[in-house]
DNA sequence: AGTCAGCGCGCG
DNA sequence: AAAGCGCGCGCTGACT
């Protein structure tokens, strides 16, 4: 008799790595016809699997059969396996020793089954084809021999998160369409513009456009840079057509490539049309740069994430979703980017990219004009849209640096730390990479013996500050280290700063508007973590860091604080009358806070004391318990408090702020009832995970919708500020330098400084909330500014 | 040469 | 019963 696939190749006495030992059915084959057209790989046998004896059974072989009758199919159609044949270990990742030792098992599967397509689920299963990065590479199709592979995510990442089950089905659908030989919606007109009279057919449709799409492909992310080129920039002025213009691209037909560019963005800058753009930011500044100014007036990643902040961002995630299209292809930059690629080639993913933003910007548009978004479109509009353009100057203006100052301090710090390299080596006894925490724990708890006092998640010996500062009296090598660590941080912030200096002595940093969750901006890299940039918003404090940032001569540096906003924004959700009452009569908060929990007059209150009130505030207001309040008093404030201690504090803290838990327990019912919290302007964070079978995740949920709202709502407040100011301000007296959170930094010539520090204060602290949102704070917003001539150094006025 | 997770830490 | 929230980056060490 013949005998099956299986039990040719099984070998149920397999011992090659460690998983038989625990798993039920030892090399678990795959099941299905052989030879098949069709097959899946997923990871591993689960927990139901390696009982039955079968691939994909349980709640995620449930939903495999559900999506694969959606798209037509059945799981009969499939050879079904997996890439490692025994269960793993309970809650432990797959190894690559096991997946190396089974992976000969999976071959002659697939040697049997001849597969023509091989649907391979999750990042595990992508190592069939020795890739890795599932979201990087899911719905690209790969090959394998003479199969052609697509990858998509794991089942049970859409069992475990919701937020993954739109891609998984537009993964499903794709690769459908692959098997079935069709292709995905309807394919773009690009036209190669290499003449003058394409070049001014592309000119009048962009003027004569309702809405022009535009997209440019660069060879590089810092367009201030030596050598920065524009390769190509593809307008569409209508969907399903591209224009495709080659700039800098070396195939590209003109004598003078800039006037080609002069006349696209004097276009651009002129139509009538909406000027759409996905990450605008990003094209504008190239633009600027080597064109004329253009402003977008829709960003399709900004109205992908004022609707719903959790999900992908990108052109390529949300184009596949929404527009039901293929992947398509990308520039590739191991090669050498857009400059190197082959013009044709490249103008049809760049032709791609323009074309999709486009019709991605006519469903945000209908989508954001249903009822229901009135208040997420005047956000987007009033506050998102304005942001995008007034961050596109704010980096291209960037940050200056005094470059005697860091020069100054940089070989200081290089003299300390050689020095307490010595010392450390000579007390441990050895050469040791203190940038290593394996290695300084090694002669830590290994070699000296000091006591352990906290794990890591990942079992070892944690070294970090608390614990060296708690350690800090038992070794003279401890206190040593933590000035190390202290230098050699600053050290690297530095160092960075002077890699990405420009011509001007300035840092330009890089601001993601759709780049947290409650609408507050990140900052650092370019989208895709790409690129290099400065990271505005970890500046450390220290003034010998921080003060090496400011203004050139001839200016002054201001810095303009909401002060305490968060709080006064809580005091404003809570309705609590005693917090409003305090910031009405402008008093100091945190000092009351003290005197309340102490019980002394505030002449009393020692500095500590209110260092302690203030890490309350903050603490207890978004849900901290007691017990992470001593850790925090003690970590953050070097003061010792016991458990009872802290237990009295908080519940003290409650009983004098009466509003702050009725408030918590309204937004509980909310986030319970809606599955989402919205802040006093309507942006709204959506936390489907408040309906987590696991409680701890539900109460995260329920501190997140406390949390949000508030701020977000500071994170708005700055953001109209911003606005607000860009377009009063003349660049020739004030520029704005950089915003980090509750904060705006200006460049202000001196003659100018009254005038418009006078003038900031007033914008920021009559904030139009009324006029624009209909909405009004109980609380005062008060603004500190400094000035001077560094960051950190200014005198208060 | 690139990618990834873990750790530790910078900021609000 | 137990519970702050929101980020990005550099480095190591392990891997392809």
């Amino acid at each position: 008799m013949k005998k099956t696939l299986a039990e040719r190749v099984r070998n149920q006495n397999c011992k090659e790595c460690e998983l038989h030992l625990s798993a039920n059915s030892v090399c678990l084959m795959g099941r299905g016809p052989v030879p098949c057209r069709l097959m899946i790989v997923v990871d591993a046998p689960g927990f139901q699997d390696d009982e039955t004896g079968r691939p994909m059974v349980g709640r995620v072989g449930s939903l495999l059969d559900e999506s694969l009758a959606a798209i037509g199919f059945n799981r009969r159609d499939f050879y079904i396996t997996n890439l490692v044949k025994c269960r793993p270990m309970e809650k432990q990742k797959i190894l690559k020793i096991q997946e190396k030792a089974c992976r000969h098992y999976l071959d002659d599967e697939i040697e049997a089954v001849k597969p023509e397509f091989i649907l391979t689920m999750g990042n595990t299963a992508l190592s069939v084809v020795k890739k890795s990065g599932i979201m990087k590479h899911r719905g690209n199709v790969l090959p394998l021999g003479d199969a052609q592979v697509f990858p998509t995510i794991h089942p049970a990442a859409v069992l475990r998160n919701p937020r993954n089950e739109m891609l998984w089905k537009t993964d499903l659908e794709a690769f459908a369409r692959l098997v079935k030989g069709e292709s995905g919606a309807t394919p773009t007109r690009t036209y190669l513009v290499n003449n003058q009279k394409t070049l001014n057919l592309c000119l009048d449709a962009i003027l004569k456009s309702k809405a022009v799409a535009y997209d440019l492909e660069t060879n590089g992310f810092e367009e201030y840079v030596p050598g920065a080129k524009i390769a190509t920039i593809s307008v569409s002025p209508k969907p399903g057509v591209a224009f495709v213009v080659p700039i800098h691209h070396p195939e590209a037909p003109w004598k003078q490539p800039e006037r080609v560019l002069g006349a696209i963005t004097t276009a651009l800058a002129y139509t009538p049309a909406k000027r759409v753009a996905h990450n605008a930011k990003f094209d504008d500044r190239w633009l600027h740069q080597f064109g004329k100014p253009v402003y977008a007036d829709f960003d399709t990643m900004l109205a992908a994430h004022i609707m719903d902040e959790n999900r992908l961002k990108g052109l390529k995630p949300l184009a596949q979703m929404l527009l039901g299209v293929d992947a398509w292809a990308n520039v590739d930059l191991a090669k050498g980017g857009a400059m190197v690629e082959d013009l044709k080639k490249l103008a049809k993913y760049n032709g791609k990219d323009s074309d999709y933003t486009l019709r991605l910007y006519y469903k945000f548009k209908e989508q954001l004009t249903v009822e229901g978004n009135e208040r997420s479109l005047r956000i987007f509009t009033k506050i998102m849209m304005p942001a995008s353009r007034c961050l596109t100057d704010i980096e291209r203006t960037g940050m200056w640096l005094d470059q005697e100052r860091m020069a100054e301090r940089l070989i200081e710090i290089n003299r300390r730390l050689e020095k307490l390299t010595t010392r450390l080596t000579k007390l441990a006894g050895e050469e040791v990479n203190w940038n290593s925490s394996q290695q300084m724990s090694a002669i830590l708890f290994g070699k000296l013996k000091l006591p352990v006092i906290e794990m890591t998640d990942g079992g070892a010996f944690s070294t970090k500050e608390s614990v060296l500062l708690r350690l800090r009296d038992k070794h003279e090598i401890v206190p040593l280290i933590l000035e190390w660590r202290g230098y050699a941080k600053n050290r690297g912030f530095l160092e960075g700063w002077g890699e990405l200096l420009d011509g001007n002595s300035r840092l330009h940093a890089n601001y993601k508007l759709a780049g947290t969750v409650t609408g507050r901006l990140s900052s650092g890299k370019e989208e895709g973590n790409r690129g290099r940039g400065l990271n505005m918003q970890q500046v450390p404090r220290d003034p010998l860091i921080r003060s090496i940032l400011g203004a050139p001569p001839g200016w002054r540096f201001v810095e303009a604080d909401f002060s305490q906003i968060e709080l006064r924004i809580a005091a404003h959700y809570s309705g609590d009358q005693t917090l409003q009452r305090l910031y009405q009569l402008g008093e100091d908060v945190h000092m009351q806070m003290a005197v309340s929990m102490t019980g002394k007059p505030a002449s009393e209150v020692t500095k500590e004391e209110r260092k302690k009130a203030k890490a309350v505030n903050f603490g207890f207001l978004y849900g901290m318990g007691a017990k992470k309040f001593v850790e925090y008093a003690r970590d953050s404030y070097d003061v010792e408090v016991s458990l009872e201690e802290a237990k009295i504090v908080r519940d003290r803290y409650f009983e004098k702020f009466a509003g702050i838990l009725p408030w918590h327990q309204r937004q509980r019912r909310i986030v319970h009832n809606y599955k989402r919290v919205q802040s006093l302007i309507g942006r709204v964070r959506h936390l489907t995970d408040i309906d987590s079978e696991d409680e701890d995740v539900q109460a995260e949920a329920e501190r997140q919708a406390i949390n949000s709202p508030v701020q977000s709502l500071a994170s708005d407040l700055m953001l109209l500020s911003l606005v607000t100011l860009h377009d009063e301000m003349d660049p020739e007296e004030a520029l704005i330098v950089g915003t980090v959170h509750d904060s705006i930094l200006f460049q202000i010539r001196e003659d100018t400084t009254d005038k418009w520090t006078s003038r900031i204060k007033e914008v920021m602290e009559n904030l139009p909330l009324k006029k624009k949102f209909g909405v009004e704070l109980e609380v005062p917003i008060v603004v500190d500014i400094k000035v001077g001539q560094h960051w950190s150094e200014g005198e208060e006025i």
